[in-house]
RNA sequence: GCCGAGGUGGCGAAAUUGGCAGACGCACUAGACUUAGGAUCUAGCGCCGCGAGGCGUGCAGGUUCGAUUCCUGUCCUCGGCACCA
């Protein structure tokens, strides 16, 4: 054992130790109670970012605690490895996707044990193996049979960037989730799952795990579903004239109702305001429009069609759209006011949402009246009053519609009535007439999953002539991805071109038959990994339900919260599939969530030349304002760059090489200095300067222990001690405190500081060695194994190596089973406080009492200070304040 | 536009939730030890002031003996959503 710090030393060794050991190979059962520990699993784009270790690294402090805490933790990784970077590579570089994400994964995976962390590497999960995706497939077959997987044609968001199709989830914002370029729509024939069938309790369930999740993860969730109460409402529509009209029958939507007569049905949150409608607007993808095309004049057609081309453009969030649309000529009848209306295309109606139709009533909706606006329509009278006074005609005096709740006025008999009132009974009144119902609304779609791509899950899906769509067997997944296949990347499915693979015969009938050659979503792999890591190795089922009822739910979850509405509804939404399929018997995933916030680099561009980044700013001059933020760049012959602040990545170029790190100070340092550096959850700004401080406080450490290393605690005095001794025996029991309750609080930075005053406390412990009494040498003895074992979460190796030293064995932590330390309240306990003394709210004195010291007492000694005498001589004291353990407040007049 | 979070030293940040603002660290300054130090140690480090002292948690008010913390208004920054009827 060397006396000096050298951290590649020590961790090389202890990682073998760990490795040969199997230190965190954990199995179900024993006396300890469980603990599922996981981060977010990587995509293995080839090289880590400082981003996953600051991830991992907070995950793995929390693995280590809760094993000194005596839990039994399941603390796993594996691999998102299915996605279109492979197939970039594919495209750019001519290289296979699977042998270049083999490699990947390779280096990643040595990567990540350079770092120490703390996984049980048997569970391994790869996302792109059959032995994994065969279970994507038995899923699906699954959900197929439950009715949860349907085919259809329609509208999906399309990245021409990327050249792929997106969930709305990944086209979330109008943007694609990878590329950040704006969405297109593009007319699919495409495999959904049925998110939808859960909306209710995706969104309910929200309140089992309201306590762990972040407030605004929730949030997030609950605006991305969307839930909206309002009603149905059926208006009768008819041509006008000599028009010709059809009514095609669209369960929910339209139906017939006579010869000449249709019904159209709208959705409506403000059925209070219906006497206010001046006319119904359906958007240009309405089954009753493209039904009518034929009818309508040229004029009307083509404008429907302009509009149609216009919704499918990608949006542009800087301009805001201007109002369009046509009158078709149709007529539509109010029904609680029996007033005809006119019935318009408008292109702010989405056929996505509600029933794709709406009233519009421009005198209390916004939109509807602009668009009135637009248009020249008549605005109609007041329908809502804030008092219950008589008509005014809005039609000369508005200029925005009044969209609050208040009293109905110009409404037949719900005049007078309230708007919540109005909208219970007219909503009831509707429906026992037969003209509409109650309705709640979800903007939750199901989840598009089809992707014309190669590198994923293919969809086990057969096409007969005879028999039509025919799921595989279950006895014939996985269905294998051929060892090749052209990559293109132009978007149409490269299994479409590889007969091997699509040309099969039906497991029906057994006559030729062809394959589905779209692939999954790579979500559909993240939606489920955590529950194959209970149960790894399984090649008959996505795991033992009885081995997963162990360890699951997740008891913590870390990663980022760029996914809050991707991974996490997607997760729950299959959590909840896999309840109904009796493979688990909860109802959430994730019992508490943490997201870290993202680490960022200054990234520097050189437009002119191109779009290079520079990474580290060594040939780059810099000017900064008070705040530090960058003012100016520019190269050293001077070219101006554009700046920015973005986040790390090496594809950026502005990525820190986590290696390069642990290369230089050591993964201890790199994982201690992540985790100090800010709260987890603060956007970290990258700045390397601050890593040396965390290498000088371990090798504080360091040397620390090896002064004291040979000093045993002797005879264990016990008993208290006087002096200080005792003074750090009660810093040492204050930090066990604060450091368990920091990370019982998910907290990571404070935990570290107070682990820094410790180790600062012991080497002001000025007695020598070997002076040191009974009770000096346990005091110090406690202080450092403490200072030690709680170190562990954030430097392993130098903790293992520091431990074994002061225990005088080659083992150390992990072999011995080592416990977090003990808290004594006791010996926390000062013997004496400091009590601050105000007078009138201003501090003038500091006094010295004992914890015990009752009010009066504490008055007095604060009376007795000369300082605050100064002050409060020859004055009247009004009042005074006594806070016990804390301050007095002296209030005088004069 | 709507919703949410947040503004504390030169910087990252603490603050027992209404009780000594700035713990811990980075950077910086001075000194010690050194052939040397980018090692280590000592001291200093919110602002103004020689000092006593005064001021200070975006800004303006309010509640309170006492406000970074609660309330009202306002400004700014960041994030989410984007015609959701």
């Amino acid at each position: 054992m060397d006396e000096k710090y050298f951290a590649k030393k020590i961790e090389q060794r202890w990682q073998k130790k760990w490795a040969e050991s199997g230190a965190f190979e954990v199995e179900i059962g024993g006396d300890k109670p469980k603990f599922y520990q996981l981060e977010m699993l990587p995509y293995p784009s080839g090289n880590l970012h400082m981003g996953h270790v600051r991830n991992y690294s907070a995950g793995d402090a929390l693995a280590w605690y809760k094993r000194l805490k005596g839990f039994n933790v399941l603390h796993p990784i594996g691999w998102d490895s299915f996605g279109q970077p492979a197939e970039d590579a594919a495209v750019k570089r001519g290289v296979n996707p699977r042998e270049w994400t083999e490699a990947n994964i390779t280096s990643m995976q040595g990567q990540l044990q350079r770092l120490g962390l703390s996984y049980d590497w048997r569970r391994q999960m790869y996302a792109h193996r059959p032995e994994y995706y065969k279970f994507d497939q038995w899923f699906f077959l699954k959900m197929y049979e439950m009715g949860l997987a349907y085919k259809k044609t329609t509208q999906v968001n399309w990245c021409s960037h990327d050249q792929a199709t997106l969930s709305n989830e990944q086209a979330s914002g109008g943007m694609c989730w990878r590329c950040g370029n704006p969405v297109t729509k593009k007319e699919l024939e495409q495999w959904f799952l049925r998110t939808t069938a859960y909306t209710g309790q995706l969104l309910d369930d929200m309140k089992l795990i309201e306590d762990g999740w972040p407030q605004n993860v929730l949030k997030r969730q609950s605006d991305w579903i969307g839930r909206s109460e309002g009603a149905y409402v059926d208006f009768d529509v008819m041509a006008s004239g000599e028009q010709l009209f059809v009514c095609p029958i669209v369960d929910g939507l339209t139906s017939m109702v006579g010869k000449d007569r249709g019904r159209v049905r709208v959705f409506t949150t403000r059925i209070d305001t219906i006497y206010g409608a001046n006319s119904i607007v359906l958007a240009a993808e309405h089954p009753l429009i493209q039904a009518n095309l034929d009818n309508f004049s040229s004029e009307v057609a083509e404008k429907i069609a302009y509009i149609r081309a216009e919704n499918a453009k990608p949006a542009d969030h800087e301009v805001e759209i201007e109002k369009d649309g046509i009158d078709t000529g149709l007529k539509a009848i109010n029904p609680f006011s029996g007033e005809e209306l006119p019935v318009w295309v408008g292109n702010y109606v989405m056929m996505e949402y509600g029933t794709g139709a709406v009233m519009s009533v421009p005198g209390h909706d916004e939109r509807d009246y602009e668009f009135a606006k637009k248009f020249g329509l008549t605005i109609k009278r007041v329908i809502v009053s804030t008092e219950s006074s008589d008509s005014t005609d809005l039609q000369d005096a508005p200029d925005s519609a009044f969209s609050e709740y208040g009293v109905l006025v110009n409404s037949g008999e719900w005049s007078g009535k309230t708007s919540e009132g109005a909208k219970r009974e007219m909503t009831a009144y509707a429906a026992t007439n037969g003209f509409g119902e109650g309705a709640i609304t979800y903007r939750l779609r199901d989840w598009g999953i089809s992707r014309q791509r190669f590198w994923g899950s293919p969809i086990p899906i057969i096409y007969c002539d005879k028999c039509g769509t025919v799921p595989e067997k279950y006895e014939n997944l996985p269905v294998r991805l051929p060892e090749n296949a052209a990559i293109t990347g132009t978007g149409e499915s490269p299994l479409a071109k590889v007969p091997e693979f699509y040309e099969t015969t039906c497991p029906k009938c057994d006559s030729p038959a062809r394959r589905e050659t779209d692939t999954m979503d790579t979500f559909v792999d993240s939606s489920w990994y955590f529950f194959r890591y209970t149960d790894a190795g399984n090649s008959e089922m996505p795991f033992d339900p009885a081995i997963a009822k162990y360890w699951t739910p997740v008891d913590q979850y870390i990663g980022g919260d760029d996914h809050a509405v991707m991974h996490l509804i997607y997760a729950r939404f299959w959590t909840k599939v896999m309840r109904d399929l009796e493979l688990v018997a909860f109802d959430e995933p994730f019992r508490r969530l943490l997201t870290q916030g993202m680490v960022v680099g200054e990234t520097f561009f050189d437009d002119a030349s191109g779009k290079r980044a520079y990474a580290v700013p060594d040939d780059v001059n810099v000017e900064r304002d008070a705040k530090g933020r960058i003012t100016s760049a520019a190269t050293k012959d001077g070219k101006q760059l554009r700046h920015a602040i973005e986040r790390m990545s090496k594809s950026k170029g502005n990525g820190v090489d986590p290696d390069e790190m642990v290369e230089i100070y050591g993964a201890d340092a790199a994982r201690l200095f992540v985790m100090f550096a800010a709260p987890i959850e603060n956007e970290l700004v990258w700045n390397e300067a601050g890593i040396e401080g965390a290498v000088r406080f371990l090798q504080r450490v360091w040397r620390l222990v090896y002064k004291w290393r040979d000093v045993d605690a002797g005879p264990a005095a016990a008993s208290a001690s006087s002096g200080p001794a005792r003074a750090l025996r009660r810093k040492t029991h204050q930090t066990i405190k604060r450091v368990g309750d920091s990370f019982e609080s998910l907290q990571f930075n404070t935990p570290v500081a107070a682990l820094m005053e410790l180790a600062n406390v012991i080497g002001d412990f000025e007695i020598t060695p070997d002076a040191a009494s009974a009770e000096d040498r346990l005091a110090v003895r406690e202080a450092l194994l403490s200072l030690v074992l709680m170190l562990t979460p954030f430097a392993p190796h130098t903790a293992e190596e520091l431990y074994s030293v002061l225990i005088d064995n080659e083992d150390g932590i992990v072999a011995n089973d080592a416990r977090f330390p003990e808290y004594s309240a006791e010996l926390a306990r000062p013997d004496e406080i400091e009590i601050a003394v105000q007078v009138n709210g201003k501090l003038r004195g500091r006094v010295m009492a004992s914890p015990d010291a009752d009010n009066a007492e504490l008055e007095r000694l604060a009376f007795a200070d000369e300082k605050v005498r100064e002050y409060t001589d020859g004055k009247d004291v009004v009042k005074v304040v006594v806070v016990p353990k804390r301050l007095v407040n002296i209030v005088v007049k004069g």
